[in-house]
DNA sequence: CTATATGTTTTATTTTGTAAGGGATATAAT
DNA sequence: ATTATATCCCTTACAAAATAAAACATATAG
């Protein structure tokens, strides 16, 4: 096996779709959005890092002044590598459901 | 997180797909196939043991005289909770994606 | 100068994934 | 009969990943 995670998936996805809020606190919040479960910090930090490690997400701290208080935020964005890797998990599960009728889902 | 995760997806889906046949060898030959990549016997055998004790599928012995030679085939079928776990993580998928337009899924 | 809000990061534990090898038994071959 | 071969089951030991919980950092408000 070679393909994303669950989590490793549900966090690209996030990221995918905050574009450039995709930091930490609103990954995590978006993710139980999504999924409809609580995720810790650790939920999201520790793929998180993974994922850069290879090479799936890229990280930048992009805001030196923030507006309210705490540290600046770490921002993250998807490689093409990523991106990939999403497809390619997307691809598998399309595949594998297609000819399923829907009432079995439910 | 309380979902499925991919290895046990794919594997409680190969049991759905085999019906009678769901048992070690074809489901790991199933899950190769589906998935593109090689399933090792260890790949398949701990997540199953797994799945039984949580109770998503139900073994038996269900063939006291083989046809060839080597022992009786271990049979799996899902449970209704199996089923319902599988449809949890399929309509999670869907709904994450439904939005998301084709192409980038290439 | 303390409290609060906002974020990041680490650690320790549990859960999961995988490769590699061992054991059992029925038929085929010699 | 004895050996070989084909099928199949199962375990064990190691590696990787998921998670909860707590610690750390800093800007602004009072």
């Amino acid at each position: 096996m070679k393909f994303l995670s669950r989590p490793e998936e549900i966090i690209l996805f996030t990221i995918l779709k905050l574009k450039e809020d995709a930091y930490c606190v609103p990954i995590r919040e978006k993710a139980s959005e999504i999924s409809g479960k609580e995720w810790s910090f650790g939920a999201v930090y520790v793929p998180l890092h993974r994922l850069e490690k290879k090479g799936f997400v890229k990280s930048s701290f992009d805001d030196p002044t923030p507006i309210r208080g705490g540290r600046s935020r770490r921002i993250y964005k998807l490689t093409a590598a990523g991106m990939k890797a999403l497809a390619e998990v997307r691809a598998l599960h399309d595949n594998m459901w297609k000819e399923i009728p829907e009432f079995l889902a439910e």
